[in-house]
DNA sequence: AAAAAAG
C-alpha cells in the first residue's frame, strides 16, 4: 500500500464526519471553532459603482450580501439540489457525495516508476527568471513561506512537492497579492499547480454571496484551455490540489455529452474548467454565469489568443457577464508570448506583472534537439531507422515512448497505420477523431501499449505525458514557437529527452529561427542548416529575441514605452540569477523588489 | 495552409 492509500484509509476511517450531522464543506477538516473571516464581498460595491456597465451586478451583491448564508455553504447545504452528506438514496451512496480520493493513482500501471510525478529539482537550480511591473511581490522559497491554509498544504504533501518549481516561487507570492500576470513558463514546471494553489486557497478565504439562481452555474473562477485534453489534465490536477478543501471543480468540453456535465454544474462549482467552444454554448443555453468570476487563468495563452480563438475568448472574456480587469484576477500562462499577442492580452489585464522563467533544458541541455536532412520522400523509412535504433538500445529491447508530430490529420492516420503494419504498434491523435478515440490513444500511449504515437498540434501544448523519451518533428511546423511548444512534450519535470526533427527545403522558412533557438540552447548546428539559415536571413517575422525566455515584457520595448528608451528596464525590471541586473532602475518609485534567485 | 474548438 502506497503512502497516499494509507492517508487516506486513515482518513476515511477518522477524518469524515459523522453522518447524522451535516458540516458545510468548507468547515470540514478544521479545528471546529473557526468563524469565516470578516472580509465580506468588498468587490461586490465596486462593481455596479464603478462598472456599471455590465450584467446585474448589485442584484448579487445587495440581495445576499446581508445574508448569513455564503455562498459555499449555499452550495452545498441550502441549494435544495445535490445536498450534504445525506440527501441522496438513505445516505449511504457514496460516490456520489462521498469524494473520490485522487491521490490513489488510477495511472498507476504507467509505464515506469513510482517516480512518474517527482520532479527532478537540481534541473531547476540555475534557471534565469525575469520580472517586470509596479511593486513585484518577492518570490518565496519554500511552501512554509506562503499561508495557503492547512488542507492546501495537506494536499501539497500528498503531492509530494517539496519545495516549489522557480513559476511557482514567484507565481504564488503574485497571485495571493491579487495581482494580474502575464507569465512565460513552460508547462510541466509545476504551472498549473501555480495558479490552481492560490485560486483554491483565496476560494476558501473569500466570503462570496450566495448564487442567486438554482439552475445556473456560477462559478467563481474560470480556467481555459485550448484543448480537451489540457482541460482534463487540468482538471484532474486541480481536483487533487482542491480535495477536503470544499471547492468543487468541475470540467466542460466537447466531444463529451453535455448532460453529464449539465448536472455536475447543477451540483455547484466554484472553479470551472473549460474549452472556449463548449463553455460558449454552456453560456448560450444560460447554464452558466460569468458574473462571479474573481479569478480567471488562461493557460496556453498565446494559442488562445491567435487568430482562430480569439473571437471566441472576447466573447467569452469581455462580451457576456464577467467583471472586468480590476475587479477579477487575471494570470496568463504560455511557453511562449510573441509580442503581438501580448499586445492583444494586455486587454485583459490591469496593471500586470509580467513574469518570464528561462527554457527548461535552455541551460541544462535537458532536452538534447538533433535536425536530419531528409527528403520528403525518405521520412518514413528514416523515421523507421531511428525507431529500430531506439529499439535496439532500449531495455528489454522495449519501444521508449515516441511522440512523432505530423503536419495534418490525413498525414496523422497514413503514417500512424504505415507503422502498424510495419510491426510499429503505434496510434494517432487528431481532432477529426472521436473523443472516445483520443482518449483512447492517449491512454495506450502513456501506458506503453501503443509506445509511439502519431500526432498533429492537438498535443504540441501543455499535455503532460511522463516518459515521454523522444519527440519526433516529422514534419515541422512553421511556427518557431510551435516547434518549442512540441519539443517540450520531452524533457519534463527535470528529466532529459531527446527532440529530433527532418528539415528540408520546404521548411526553409524556419532555417534561420531554429538554427538561432539551437544555438542558444547550446545544441549543434549542423552546417547545412546555418547555410539555410543565412539563406533566408531577411525573414524579420519569425525571429525571436530573448534568448533564454520564451518572451520579454513588451512593455519593455522602446515602441511601446516611448521616452524610454534611454532606460531600458524604465519598466521596472529585475533580472536574477545574477544576469545582467546593472541595468536596474526603479523608474516606479518604490517598484521592484529584486526577486533574488537563492 | 493547417490545426483546434459546438453539434
Amino acid at each position: 500500500m502506497s503512502w497516499a492509500d494509507s492517508v487516506s484509509v486513515a482518513e476515511n476511517l477518522a477524518g469524515a464526519p459523522p453522518k447524522s450531522a451535516y458540516v458545510p464543506p468548507h468547515l470540514r477538516n478544521r479545528p471546529s471553532a473557526d468563524p469565516p473571516a470578516q472580509a465580506s464581498y468588498a468587490g461586490t460595491a465596486a462593481f455596479g459603482n464603478d462598472h456599471g456597465g455590465y450584467g446585474v451586478p448589485n442584484v448579487v451583491g445587495s440581495r445576499w450580501s446581508g445574508q448569513r448564508n455564503e455562498y459555499q455553504s449555499g452550495f452545498a447545504g441550502g441549494g435544495g439540489r445535490g445536498g450534504g452528506w445525506n440527501s441522496r438514496s438513505g445516505g449511504w451512496d457514496r460516490g456520489r457525495d462521498r469524494e473520490v480520493n485522487p491521490f490513489k493513482d488510477a495511472d498507476s500501471e504507467v509505464v515506469g516508476e513510482q517516480e512518474s510525478s517527482a520532479i527532478n529539482f537540481d534541473a531547476y537550480e540555475d534557471i534565469p527568471v525575469e520580472t517586470s511591473g509596479e511593486n513585484v511581490p518577492p518570490p518565496v522559497n519554500t511552501f512554509s513561506d506562503i499561508d495557503l491554509g492547512e488542507a492546501v498544504d495537506e494536499n501539497i504533501r500528498r503531492c509530494k512537492y517539496v519545495k516549489p518549481t522557480p513559476v511557482q516561487r514567484h507565481t504564488i507570492p503574485i497571485s495571493l497579492a491579487g495581482r494580474d500576470l502575464m507569465a512565460c513558463a513552460q508547462t510541466g514546471s509545476g504551472k498549473t499547480a501555480a495558479f490552481c494553489f492560490p485560486i483554491i486557497s483565496g476560494i476558501m478565504r473569500g466570503q462570496f454571496p450566495r448564487p442567486p439562481r438554482p439552475r445556473m452555474a456560477f462559478p467563481l473562477a474560470l480556467i481555459l484551455s485550448p484543448t480537451r485534453e489540457l482541460s482534463c489534465q487540468i482538471h484532474d490536477e486541480a481536483k487533487k490540489f482542491s480535495y477536503q478543501t470544499g471547492v468543487k471543480v468541475v470540467v466542460a468540453y466537447g466531444g463529451a455529452p453535455i448532460n453529464q456535465q449539465l448536472r455536475e454544474l447543477e451540483r455547484g462549482v466554484h472553479i470551472l474548467v473549460a474549452t472556449p467552444g463548449r463553455l460558449v454554448d454552456l453560456l448560450e443555453r444560460a447554464r452558466v454565469s460569468l458574473q462571479m468570476i474573481r479569478y480567471l487563468a488562461l493557460d496556453e495563452a498565446d494559442r488562445m489568443l491567435d487568430m482562430g480563438f480569439e473571437p471566441q475568448i472576447r466573447k467569452i472574456v469581455q462580451q457576456m457577464d464577467m467583471p472586468p480587469p480590476g475587479v477579477r484576477q487575471t494570470m496568463l500562462f504560455s511557453a511562449t508570448f510573441p509580442k503581438e499577442i501580448q499586445r492583444l492580452a494586455s486587454d485583459f489585464l490591469s496593471n500586470y506583472i509580467f513574469l518570464a522563467v528561462g527554457r527548461v533544458g535552455s541551460s541544462t541541455d535537458l532536452i538534447v534537439q538533433r535536425v536530419e536532412y531528409v527528403q520528403e520522400t525518405d521520412k518514413r523509412s528514416h523515421l523507421m531507422d531511428l525507431l529500430h535504433a531506439q529499439k535496439e538500445n532500449g531495455v528489454h529491447g522495449k519501444q521508449a515512448l515516441t511522440l512523432v508530430f505530423v503536419e495534418t490529420k490525413k498525414g496523422a492516420d497514413a503514417l500512424e497505420h504505415w507503422l502498424c503494419i510495419n510491426g510499429f504498434p503505434a496510434t494517432a491523435i487528431h481532432g477529426d477523431r472521436t473523443q472516445q478515440e483520443r482518449e483512447h490513444a492517449l491512454r495506450s500511449f502513456k501506458t506503453g501499449k501503443a509506445p509511439i504515437l502519431v500526432a498533429t498540434d492537438v498535443a504540441a501544448r501543455g499535455l503532460d505525458i511522463p516518459h515521454v523519451a523522444h519527440v519526433v518533428n516529422f514534419d515541422l511546423p512553421n511556427d518557431i514557437d510551435d516547434y518549442v511548444h512540441r519539443i517540450g512534450r520531452t524533457g519534463r519535470a527535470g528529466k532529459t529527452g531527446l527532440a529530433t526533427a527532418f528539415f528540408n527545403e520546404n521548411n526553409s522558412s524556419l532555417a534561420r529561427s531554429l538554427s538561432d533557438l539551437m544555438q542558444e540552447a547550446n545544441q549543434e548546428v549542423p552546417a547545412w542548416l546555418s547555410r539555410f539559415a543565412a539563406r533566408s536571413s531577411y525573414g524579420g517575422k519569425n525571429r525571436r529575441g530573448g534568448g533564454r525566455f520564451g518572451g520579454r515584457d513588451f512593455r519593455r520595448d522602446s515602441s511601446y514605452n516611448r521616452g524610454a528608451t534611454t532606460d531600458y528596464y524604465g519598466g521596472g525590471a529585475n533580472m536574477s540569477s545574477g544576469y545582467a541586473s546593472g541595468g536596474y532602475n526603479a523608474s516606479y518609485g518604490a517598484a521592484g523588489v529584486t526577486s533574488a534567485w537563492d
